[in-house]
DNA sequence: CATTAATCGAGACGGTACGTCGGGTCTTTAC
DNA sequence: GTAAAGACCCGACGTACCGTCTCGATTAATG
């Protein structure tokens, strides 16, 4: 019959999900007691039984197993709807200052800049940890316009910059605090931005 | 009275700046040719011919050689005189870019995340190539402001973030080019950040 | 019982003999051209291509793989079949100083003193290369006893010793040299030792 | 003739016979501290508060400063002066056994064999901890001779050596100990040797 | 008594080697 | 035929000492 065979036939055994569930789960906890600088390969295989080959079959390399360790439990930026674009861009951006100002921030911070930034990886974790909150507030930058509540702004990717930025730079230059103080800041200089010219 | 004896008087041989500036040379050599993660101690010792202790005589680990390293003709961020509030951001932040729009913009970027952020070292890195920009934008402000230019903005240190951070963002997330569009959209937006309130 | 499962089925790759051999091989090498003095790990990791951490695998230090290289060809004390115990002797105590009348000689005494004691490889080294030959000697007095050739000694360790030590004292303190007179000068010099008492 | 300035005149401060002392008697200290594998000049330096380049004024390297530190207090072959050739020889060789059943002893042996064997400094080492003994013996049986007591043996040297040798053997081979019945063993064996032939 | 010259301590220098960690690959046995 | 285990080669780590070399500070004999 030669309906079936498209598949290859998996031969032999199969790929087991165990090993890649146990190795990450190894990579978090090593991230949390010990530091995104101390995640090797060779711990990660020590702490969670998994053999080295295996966990190079997942992932390319220690940068990649630990962006994806860094990615799990992120926070998805989904819409949070608050009516008004400034409470709605407040809202975000608290909940985001939260997930960045902790240990886990710093290493993603880090990760971003180690990692090749070439590799398809590096992208996917790139959008998921940093471009996502943009993109959600591109959405809610649109309604906003869409509703006529502020003029379409011409600069939309510098705004945006402008106002997603800020973070990461705290985060490194660790010049001023990622606190609670700086999510209403932003929203108010976003609505700064985005008002219409006199 | 403090004039005498503040200095304990340093006996022995004193610390060659030959050897200090043939590894830095070396370091630099190879921040070029193989890029951050090849810079070890061991191959500046090897390029360089001194010694590996001396080097760790100088800097306690590679990350601060880097760091030295890149700091190295980083362009200084002096006035740069030009009448007009945005003329002068815009030219600041050109030249600005133009410095990260670089293989050692990135190495640059690397070498911040990486580093320990506890560090004396890192923080006069983060000092001298990331927070000095900053600063010289706080004294374009006031300056404007004081010309009656601009009001007295209150949140200052929210608007110098919004201004700078941009780069760091697109250097590190790479959604938008560091290109010479930028520096007067930034200087634009500052403006709007700054306009007198309706 | 213990006809079966004592051996726990090794698991994993096991250690190549080629390695072992490689560095085995190189550590001779550097015995002959440079001595025991520059037989360092390092060295014999370069010449040979085995990798450090691989030598340490083997042997815990570079004295242990001193020792392995030079017990490597060393005369193993078989029983020179001849007649009558002097001639015996003589040809026994022949071999061994031309054995140790060599630069690895000297690289043989140099080893034993610096070994650690109370290592097991140390006892191995010393049956090996400086108590086998004493072993023998007690063998052939034995027969010549059985024999009827000679009485039995009470002191046989002291007479041991007494026969087999000059060879170690005459390398080690250099006063006489290790030639050919020393053969019958000892064996001469045995049996007046095990002569009866008059 | 010349017998005046051979001398060439030494100006400037004359050397310190304190740093000399100091020097030797931390090295003495190292050496029952730590045993001989730790007695570096770096630490002897260290100990002693005496500079490095100094002690390398007055020691060609390590080896000689233990060497010189070894020898102080090892006790020096004055006759034994016992009547009888037996007596006076199992005490002269229960003295040394006593010396060398020590910490100390390993370590002269160890020096031995590490030392340079053609260096002046050796040569002096080997004479006074092991070769004096070996004379000392000479001078008893040369008297005895001259009683008549003995015979004028013939192999004198191989006698020497034969009655001499195993205190450095057993130190070595570790197969029996240096304890009290060695000496008087020894002594009945070398009595064997010197008897009269029938 | 001032000069002068060698030694002193301290400590940095270019090196070699240490013994360890981790990288990524390869080879075995077990499931 | 993949999984685990684990040895392989390799490169780099950070440290200990080596023996040499400046330094500023002492210390005697010389002038």
């Amino acid at each position: 019959m030669s309906q079936a065979h498209e598949k290859p036939k998996p031969r032999g055994r199969p790929p087991s999900p165990a090993a890649r569930r146990k190795a990450l789960a190894a990579a978090q906890e090593l991230l949390m007691a010990e530091g995104l600088g101390r995640l090797s390969i060779e711990a990660v295989a020590n702490r969670s039984g998994v053999g080295k080959p295996t966990i190079y079959r997942h992932w390319a390399n220690a940068s990649e197993l630990a962006m994806e360790a860094l990615m799990v439990g992120f926070p998805a930026m989904g819409s949070t709807a608050r009516p008004g674009l400034e409470a709605a861009l407040e809202a975000q951006i608290a909940t985001l200052t939260r997930a960045f100002a902790t240990t886990r921030g710093r290493q993603i911070a880090m990760a971003l800049a180690t990692a090749d930034p070439e590799s398809e990886f590096t992208r996917a974790f790139r959008n998921r940890v940093i471009l996502s909150s943009r993109e959600a507030g591109r959405v809610l930058i649109g309604a906003a316009a869409e509703a006529g509540e502020i003029a379409q702004p011409q600069d939309i990717e510098v705004v945006l910059d402008m106002i997603y930025a800020p973070l990461l730079y705290r985060l490194l230059a660790g010049h001023q605090p990622l606190d609670e103080a700086l999510a209403p800041a932003l929203a108010a200089g976003a609505l700064r931005l985005l008002a219409p010219s006199r």
